[in-house]
Parts: C-alpha cells; sequence; structure tokens
RNA sequence: GGGGCGGUAGCUCAGCUGGCUAGAGCGCUGCGUUCACAUCGCAGAAGUCGGGGGUUCGAGUCCCUCCCGCCCCACCA
C-alpha cells in the first residue's frame, strides 16, 4: 500500500502543479476565513496594503512570507490566526498610471472631466486590481480572503470621514497657506515625507542686489535657485553682523523686477554662510515664508501649478519653465553685470517620492493635521514598551521622528481619492465640514461647493488596522480582532504609515493597533543595490515560483533574512540564489520518499513511549525535542533565520546522514520486531515532526507528503496543526554522547580513509581500545550500523592497541583510541607526520587549558559550570595527548 | 549637521544576553553512482573575526578611537 505510494513519488522533487491543487484545495474548505464568532485566542496580522497598481516584486515576497509564516504558526499552535488582506487606491501612484494609459490615446484628464475620469480609474482597478492578490495565492500566503479591503470601499470611505470630521470638531484639522513641497509634474501638494532628499552637484550663484539710492553700492546674495529671485520681496542680515548694520532698513534694488525692497535683520541668517545675506522670497521657501512672517513681508509666489512662471514676474519669464526662467535669470544678471560669480555646490533637494521630479517648495492653501497632540501618547506608548520594533534599534528612529513631527499636508490636487468632506457656501463663505453630504449652506441656505482636492492616501491607510474590521461601527470582529498584534513591513514606510497608524489607534479607539512592529531587511540585487524597475534589476517571484517552487522561494528568502540585515539576490543567476532551497525541498521529498515503504499508520499513531527504544531512537528524539524547543523559540521571537537553519541542519545532517542511514536495517527487519517496530515508530514520529515544524515555511511540500504519510489523506491537513510538542523527557544527553562518539568515530575512520587512499569499497578491520562508556553502549545498540557506515568487516575490542604494528591511529575526544591495521600499504613517516601534526594541534590547546586553569583568578571568578568544563576539557586533551605520545613512541622504533 | 547600520572563510552571510577547538550555504580540492536523494554522499583545504587601544579571569561579542562601505533624518540660502 504504502509501497505503491512511494513509487508515485519520483526521485525528483517537482512542485509544478502540487501548489496549486493544495492551495485550491485550502480555498476549497475556507480553511482561512475565521470568523469572529468562533475566534480563539486571535492572532491578528493587517497586511500591508499593496498598491492597486503594484505587481509582485521580491519586497512583496518576502514580507509576505514572513507574515504567513507567523499566521501559519500561531494557527498551528492553536490560536484562530487572522489575516487581512486588502489593496490601496494609492492615489498618487494609480492616478498617474491611468493618466499615462489616457496619454497613449492622445487624451489628458481634464478632456474627461472628473466625473469620467475617476469612472476611468475604477475601471482599471476593476480589470487589474486583484492582480497582486491573486500572486499572493501562489507563493502560498493564507490571508481570510473574505475580508479582502480596499482603501477606496464603502466601508473604508466611511471611517475616513468620520476621522476627517472628528480631527477637524477637535481642532487638529487647520487649512492654511503654507509652504509646501509641490509636485510640478503630479501638480499635486505633497507631505513632507513624500520628498525624498537626495543630494545633488548644484550651482551657487552670488547675485549682486544694488543698493537703491546709492549707485554703485551692491550687496551680494547667494542663492541656488537663482529663478525664485523674481519673488523676493527683502533681503535679510543678521541684526549683529556688524559688516551690514548700517544697512537695515535701507532698500536694494531687485535686478530684473525692479521693485525696492528693503533691507531687514532677521536672527535665521546665518553670519558665515557666504556673503552674510540672503535674498528672501516668503512664497517659495520655509525659511523665508517664516521670515515673511515676523517682518511682515509681501508673498510673491511667481510660479504656476506646472513651476512655469506666471503673471507676478515681469514679462520676459512668463510662460518659462522654472529651469529654463533659471537659465535666462542667470544670463540676463552676467549680462548686466550682477552675476558675481558661480560656484559648484552640492546640496540635497526632495523629489517627488511618485515621480521623482524636482518638487518645489512653494506656498499654497492646503489642510493640515497637527500633529503634535496624537505624537504625544504614541511616544509614550513606545517609551513605556507598550510598543515594541523589532530590531529594536527602529525605536529610536520612530522616537526622533515622533518628537520632531510637522504637521502633516493632506489634501492632494488629484481626482482619484476621498475627496476632502469640507464644502464652502458661495454666498455667506461659511465652511461646512459634515459627515453626510449637505446640499444648502446651513448659515445662508445658499449654495455650497465641495472642496475640489482629494486626500492623502495614507489618511485612509493610518486607519487600516481599524477600518477593515467595520470601524466606526462598533462591530464584532471590531471587538474580537482589534488590536491586532504583529505588523510587518519594510523600515521605508515607518512614518508614512506605521507611525500614523500608531497615532490613529491611540487617537480613535483608545489603543494601540498592534503591539509589535517587525521592520524587514531590503532585498538587493548581486551588486548591493536596492532592486527597482528603473534599473531592471528585479527578480519576480511568480518567475522563481515557476522555476523551484514557492516553497523554494520561501525557504531561501526565510533563510536569508536574519533580523535586521538586508538580502542579497543574484537576479541575473536565479539558481544559484533559490538553490538552497530547491535542494532542501528535494531533500525532504526523498527522505520522506524513503521512509514510506517501512511505516504504517499503526507506526504513525503509536507513540514512542510505547515501544522498546533503542539508543538511536532515543537519541534522534532528544535532538527532536531540543531543535523543536528553539526553533519554536526562535519563530516566537520573529528569529525566522535562526528557525529555518535549526531546522535544516537537523533534517539534512542528523536526521537523513546519520539516523536514517542508521536505522536502515532496523527498518527491514534484520534486527527483529521489536527492533524494527522501535525505530519505524520513532521514525514516523520524528518525520512528521519535523514536517510540521517546516510548515510554517514550506507550506506546499509539507503538506503534500503529510497527507502522502501512511492512514492520511487529502482531508487531512498541517495548517491547524498540532505544533510539535515533544515531551522534555525525551532530552537525553547520555544518548547524545554516545551517538555523538559512535559519529566521532565513524568520522574519523572515513577521514582515515581518505588520507590513506584506502578503497572505499574495501572492508577492513579496526581495533580499539580504552573505550569509553559511552561509546561501549553505543557500540553494544550499533555495531552493526557503525560496521555498515564505516565500511568495518570487524571492530576488535583490545585492552590495548597493538604496538609497532603498521597502521593508522586515532584517539577520540573521550580518549577512546582505534586502531586500523595497514599491512603493506602504511607509510610510517605519513603516519609519523600525521601523528605530528595532531600533537601540535593538542599542544597547542592543552596549554591554553592548562594556563586557564592554573589562574586563580579564572577558577576562583569564571562561574563554576564554565571552569568545570574546562577542566573536563583539559582532562580529555591530557589523554588524547599521552595516547598520541604512546603512538609517536612506537613508531619512532618501527621500520 | 545629527542619528543609525555594516566590515567574520574565495563569495553571501549566521554567531541574540561576553565562556566548549568561531559556524552554515555556495564555491574550491580529492574520492564515491547496488536499491531515498548527483537538486546526492564522504573527506579535505581555507579565517591576524577592518586597524589600534581599553575593560575583564576571559572579547568576534562590551567601551574608546581610527579606516572603509551603506542608510535615515535635517529649513546651511
Amino acid at each position: 500500500m504504502s509501497d505503491s505510494i512511494s513509487h508515485e513519488l519520483s526521485s525528483r522533487y517537482d512542485p509544478s502543479g502540487i501548489e496549486s491543487q493544495i492551495y485550491d484545495r485550502w480555498l476549497q474548505r475556507g480553511d482561512f476565513h475565521v470568523a469572529a464568532t468562533d475566534a480563539f485566542d486571535p492572532y491578528v496580522i493587517a497586511i500591508p496594503p499593496p498598491n492597486v497598481t503594484a505587481a509582485l516584486h521580491m519586497g512583496h515576497g518576502l514580507n509576505n512570507t514572513l507574515q504567513d509564516v507567523l499566521i501559519r504558526f500561531e494557527r498551528m499552535r492553536g490560536r484562530s490566526a487572522m489575516w487581512i488582506p486588502g489593496t490601496d487606491h494609492a492615489g498618487i501612484a494609480t492616478q498617474n498610471v491611468v493618466e499615462r494609459e489616457l496619454a497613449r490615446e492622445g487624451l489628458g484628464r481634464s478632456d474627461l472631466g472628473r466625473e469620467l475620469f475617476v469612472e476611468r480609474v475604477w475601471q482599471w482597478v476593476d480589470r487589474y486590481g486583484s492582480t497582486i492578490i491573486e500572486q499572493l495565492k501562489k507563493i502560498g500566503c493564507t490571508c481570510d480572503w473574505d475580508r479582502t479591503r480596499f482603501t477606496l470601499d464603502d466601508g473604508l470611505s466611511g471611517a475616513v470621514r468620520e476621522v476627517f470630521v472628528r480631527l477637524y470638531e477637535k481642532g487638529l484639522i487647520y487649512r492654511g497657506n503654507y509652504i509646501i513641497n509641490w509636485c510640478p509634474r503630479c501638480r499635486t501638494a505633497l507631505a513632507n515625507e513624500e520628498a525624498e532628499h537626495r543630494e545633488v552637484e548644484g550651482k551657487l550663484y552670488h547675485v549682486r542686489y544694488p543698493l537703491a539710492e546709492e549707485h554703485g553700492r551692491f550687496v551680494t546674495v547667494a542663492t541656488t535657485r537663482p529663478e525664485t529671485m523674481l519673488g523676493d520681496t527683502a533681503v535679510a542680515v543678521h541684526p549683529e553682523d556688524e559688516r551690514y548694520i548700517d544697512l537695515v532698513g535701507r532698500d536694494v534694488e531687485l535686478p530684473l523686477v525692479g521693485r525696492s525692497i528693503p533691507i531687514i535683520a532677521d536672527e535665521h541668517v546665518d553670519p558665515e554662510f557666504g556673503s552674510g545675506i540672503v535674498k528672501v522670497t516668503p512664497a517659495h521657501d520655509p525659511n523665508d515664508f517664516e521670515i515673511g512672517l515676523r517682518h511682515d513681508l509681501e508673498q510673491v509666489d511667481v510660479m504656476h501649478g506646472d513651476a512655469s512662471i506666471n503673471q507676478s514676474a515681469p514679462a520676459a519669464y512668463r510662460g518659462l519653465d522654472r529651469f529654463e526662467a533659471r537659465q535666462r535669470v542667470v544670463d540676463d544678471l552676467r549680462e548686466l553685470g550682477l552675476l558675481e560669480r558661480m560656484e559648484e555646490h552640492l546640496h540635497s533637494i526632495g523629489h517627488c517620492y511618485r515621480c521623482d521630479t524636482i518638487v518645489e517648495p512653494r506656498l499654497s492653501l492646503q489642510w493640515f493635521v497637527r500633529m503634535q497632540p496624537l505624537a504625544e501618547p504614541a511616544l509614550v506608548a513606545y517609551r513605556e514598551s507598550r510598543l515594541r520594533f523589532h530590531p529594536d534599534r527602529f525605536g529610536n528612529i520612530y522616537e526622533h521622528w515622533m518628537t520632531n513631527v510637522r504637521d502633516w499636508c493632506i489634501s492632494r490636487q488629484l481626482w482619484w481619492g476621498h475627496r476632502i468632506p469640507v464644502w464652502y457656501c458661495q454666498e455667506c463663505g461659511e465652511i461646512l465640514v459634515a459627515r453626510e453630504d449637505p446640499d444648502k449652506c446651513g448659515a445662508c441656505g445658499g449654495e455650497l461647493e465641495q472642496d475640489p482636492d482629494v486626500l492623502d492616501t495614507w489618511f485612509s491607510s493610518w486607519l487600516w488596522p481599524f477600518s477593515t474590521l467595520g470601524w466606526p461601527e462598533d462591530t464584532v470582529d471590531l471587538r474580537t480582532f482589534y488590536p491586532t498584534n504583529t505588523l510587518s513591513t519594510a523600515p521605508e514606510i515607518l512614518f508614512f504609515w506605521v507611525a500614523r497608524m500608531v497615532m490613529a489607534g491611540l487617537e480613535f479607539l483608545g489603543e494601540l493597533p498592534f503591539t509589535d512592529v517587525l521592520l524587514h531587511g531590503t532585498v538587493r540585487d548581486a551588486r548591493g543595490r536596492r532592486m527597482s524597475k528603473s534599473l531592471g534589476n528585479g527578480i519576480d517571484p511568480l518567475e522563481v515560483v515557476d522555476l523551484f517552487g514557492a516553497d523554494a522561494m520561501r525557504y531561501t528568502l526565510v533563510n536569508a533574512a536574519a533580523l535586521g540585515t538586508d538580502i542579497q539576490l543574484d537576479n541575473e543567476d536565479l539558481e544559484s540564489s533559490f538553490r538552497v532551497g530547491r535542494n532542501f525541498a528535494n531533500k525532504i521529498w526523498n527522505a520522506v520518499r524513503f521512509a514510506l515503504p517501512y511505516i504504517s499508520a499503526e507506526d504513525l499513531e503509536r507513540s514512542p513511549d510505547d515501544v522498546a527504544l533503542e539508543l538511536t531512537d532515543r537519541w534522534i528524539l532528544s535532538r527532536y525535542s531540543a531543535v523543536t524547543a528553539a526553533a519554536t523559540d526562535s519563530l516566537a521571537r520573529f528569529r525566522f533565520h535562526d528557525a529555518a537553519e535549526t531546522v535544516y541542519q537537523f533534517v539534512w545532517s542528523e536526521f537523513c546522514d546519520w539516523y536514517l542511514e542508521l536505522v536502515k536495517e532496523r527498518l527491514r527487519g534484520d534486527r527483529g520486531e521489536a527492533s524494527r517496530l522501535a525505530a519505524a515508530t520513532t521514525l514516523s514520529h520524528v518525520l512528521e515532526g519535523w514536517l510540521r515544524l517546516l510548515h510554517p515555511i514550506m507550506p506546499f511540500i509539507t503538506e503534500h507528503l503529510g497527507c502522502h504519510l501512511p492512514g492520511r489523506t487529502d482531508g487531512d491537513t498541517m495548517l491547524f496543526g498540532p505544533w510539535p510538542a515533544p515531551s522534555r523527557e525525551w532530552r537525553d544527553e547520555r544518548a547524545e554522547e554516545a551517538v555523538g562518539e559512535l559519529m566521532e568515530l565513524i568520522s574519523l575512520l572515513r577521514n582515515l580513509r581518505s588520507e590513506y587512499s584506502i578503497d572505499p569499497g574495501r572492508q577492513i578491520d579496526i581495533s580499539v581500545a580504552s573505550v569509553s562508556d559511552a561509546l561501549t553502549e553505543a557500540l553494544a545498540a550499533e555495531e552493526s550500523g557503525v560496521n555498515r557506515l564505516a565500511r568495518l568487516s570487524a571492530l576488535r575490542r583490545e585492552d590495548a592497541i597493538p604496538e609497532g604494528e603498521p597502521g593508522a591511529h586515532g584517539v577520540l575526544r573521550s580518549g577512546t583510541e582505534l586502531f586500523v591495521p595497514l599491512r603493506g600499504v602504511v607509510d610510517l613517516d605519513r603516519e609519523r607526520e600525521r601523528i605530528a601534526a595532531d600533537l601540535e594541534k593538542l599542544e597547542g590547546l592543552l596549554r591554553r587549558a592548562r594556563q586557564r586553569l592554573d589562574d586563580p583568578n579564572f577558577t576562583e571568578r569564571a562561574p563554576t559550570e564554565v571552569v568545570e568544563r574546562e577542566r573536563e576539557k583539559r582532562r580529555s586533551l591530557e589523554e588524547r595527548y599521552v595516547r598520541l605520545l604512546e603512538k609517536r613512541a612506537a613508531f619512532a622504533e618501527a621500520r
């Protein structure tokens, strides 16, 4: 029966077909859905909603694998694990995509008008919006798809509206004219965080402004944006700057423009920088804006929304793009002899995070959220350790941002998004902010017009952990699943999203939205560059899934993702990048394929405690127990890499390389029924156990093989555990010591074979003496296994190793000696060399051990167990040393 | 200008609270295909843990300093 199954399994693991079949089965059974009414000890993750425009990239692959590992792990541990999926409407990004599509038809958004355009975006979303959701399924994500949400659906829009109104009523939302970051290409305001500052090699222009009423005298100002001088309304010096104190109060004549502007004194000016005189453009620079307020200066905005020069500037510059205008201004200044000099200047300037256009700081009437009152509780939660970051260093970054938080510009001059719920009365100017759309002015009954702008995308995302659960309604879902537990995301959206969610959760629900924030590393290419569309160095996760399977990809990612570190993959050599995972899947496959014919449903049900365990069984059970504890602890602490590595080493190096090899003959019944039963029982138990340990990381192959174990069917699943919980009673140091020495013996014999070029097929006789108790026990239990693995024809126990006979010598750590007679083939010189080398190494170790133990500081101050370990080490080293000395003496005489 | 991260084998990286002879995978060298796996097995070579100083009985691990990469934040025009 089981034999026939094993024949179905080919010698190579081929994930294609298997994965989708298994996933469909899970879906059909509704295995990922958790109803609030049945929830037990919920464990909840809200997915970072990918943009609807997104296609899966490796960053998603990594992040969602990690979340799925956590969800599966907790689900197997018996908790109601619920993972809320969904997508983000991604205001700017999505509008851009659709505008590009329109452009190909030769249309602009204004050709359609607002309503048709938004209609068009919805069509696009309906058509492509679920792409990434389908892709997440391919990599095995077990989201509760029934709960899939979209930041622009009715429920979430309601939450956004409620929040806007509440904050407005509380005085935390206001409208005002301030300098914001303006993207001239997207033609919208951006938040501070949405302007990415990068160092750029620019120029610093030193320009002479002639003093009014004093011909031939100038002041020199420095600027990196000469075109903004068209909007200058003052020139400023530091109030204590001796050099210019006499100038304060006089006027200069603004070149090219011709208006007179005052020279003022302001603290902000740094007398050390440049000439110590600064031009003041209140409408185009945040500092100048502040200076302007202090000195009641006029604000002259010289640009249109697309950053071309507007009517406020002299005719010669109108209509020019800001960079053309810059060149023209510089040329004209030079011609007038007013350009004193130009120098190279490295400075950092903002770029639009969506289209990379250089943003223009610009005066603009926008809506803002007052952040400080929201930040305070968010800071306290962190300081009281109710909110934890992994790795914890991100806590500092969070704290710094929260402490220096600035108001949030939330209005966007776009059409795609949540319309700002504000109406302006056309008659009396009354401003209405309302939960329900009003039709007449409440004050005068006049006509109303709604604010044309929409809200920042993040203004809906920051509500995600509770808006997805039905807030502001008081739903069962909300009461059951909020707060969520873990948030996993990339560090770059710590401010955009994570920090703001914390603030929103505390403000609107009075409770943190999650307790643990996991910030994973960045996926990079072989040269260490971040993977990106523009560099074309990305890896398509679906291609990897097609080539090697989702399990191989997941294992590789998890294995590479040590907490807080970036991971490097080679986009030009996928095989080398994902080989680890692929090979491991194949190893698992073959281990099970080997085991299947020997185990039965009864073996699987029987407890190892109910059979006559032999040493090898006790050893693997002990190791299994230790590994399970370690892996469980690692997963609970977000140390995915450790968990993956621990189980990998156990499965490959201990279970496959040693346990399976040792029990082969027992499984065939060569050592009697009782022995066979113990082996089959232990094997079944441990095998299924580690399949479960691996399930969160490699869900498909483990589920597939798990369902092929005897007595198991497609109706069974690993999804709901149980998570392995081997008895602590199985920990057996004695067995680990004995089998450990057995492995040491076999390895040494293999080493000698290799060193002496003994034909691998040839069986040899060896002798052992001074055999330790542990090895005695191991040999009693596994002599035939040793004979097979080391290819021995005989293993003779002697009182002493024969002296003077030609052969190879070795001493194990315990002091056990072994001798391989090499009649006729031995090379005496070679053996002397080998012994000398061993002696030298031992001498070094022994010297260090003795030095330590001779130092009373060490024996008195170090913990007793450390001292004890050191003594044991010295004892072992001395014993081996002495034995080897004897060998050397014996060889000295041998000819 | 602040803040942070990294520098461990040829390559990519582990090494969490200081304590067995510093590990893994890949690569490399040699050997090995009779029954789970060549996507394999066995054995091997390979490391001044970036440099220097300090704390300690003991430092890859803690402190200082320097060098070399990288990142984040910041209103030096």
